[in-house]
DNA sequence: GCTAGAACGACAACCATTCTCACTCTTGGG
DNA sequence: CCCAAGAGTGAGAATGGTTGTCGTTCTAGC
């Protein structure tokens, strides 16, 4: 079956997750092993993102740009995101690991959770005061 | 300024995404603007979308197939998203509505909110069936 | 060694989104 | 009423991240 072993590319792509702070997405991680010994074609990054994602061990969210960006799992980290820049701080807040939110077992429908997404879509302040100089 | 008649197209794109259950894509907005009177070219879709989402009226969020979906921002709801198969189910649930999070001014740096995406990934149960029946 | 099957990489194909640019519509003067 | 300026629009091209294809390479079992 699909062992540790039979899949020897997750290693150093888990590791240079977790070496990097902040998220990657996988053109930047085509790069980075490029410049390492474990030089990797694109669709096997491709590749082995999804059986990692698929085993719990990373997670992933979509960039407004489209481009996917990825982080080991338990990096609980959550974003402010603007609509008009793109602009994005970290949001040191989590409704999961809070406690307070009643994920019972019958809200998740036989689903097994591997990893959440929360965000908050807004007006960074710059773009609050441009709007405000350019009319209204 | 940009008064609400100096965008003759938000109004019907905004009412056919409050009169559709569900999100709909920039693409499936376009198809059935045209059955209508109101036709629009694509590249308008998509700039009117943009527009009523900083507006703060209409929210949107991307699939992991990289479309994006829109829907009213009044819409409350989030998801359950399947890393295999894809499949969606609704999860009711929302951790800002059920209060309990300590959303303050200071963790928003000055953002300005305008919606919030909240959605757990992992696998279905039919796929945690196939999961079990291929191997492990 | 030899074969079957999985994994791999280079490259093509895909497709949602954005860009370009000529055209139209509106608005305010003259 | 006509004209000019600016904004809005649409068709089609361009973009770019992601996925598919397919011949090659590697691994496991014999």
């Amino acid at each position: 079956m699909a062992s540790a072993t039979s899949f020897p590319r997750q290693q150093p792509l888990l590791q240079l997750l977790q070496q990097t702070d902040g998220e990657l997405s996988a053109q930047e991680l085509h790069q980075r092993l490029r410049a390492t010994r474990h030089s990797t074609g694109l669709a096997t990054v491709y590749r082995v993102l999804k059986q990692l994602q698929q085993a719990g061990l990373v997670r992933c969210r979509k960039l407004p740009s489209g481009e996917a960006v990825y982080a080991p799992v338990d990096r609980d980290e959550h974003h402010l995101t603007c609509v008009q820049c793109g602009l994005i701080q970290a949001l040191p807040l989590c409704p999961i690991s809070s406690g307070s939110l009643g994920l019972g077992a019958v809200l998740l429908q036989g689903f097994r959770p591997l990893f959440h997404t929360f965000e908050i879509h807004g007006l960074c302040s710059r773009c609050q005061q441009h709007e405000i100089a350019g009319d209204e």
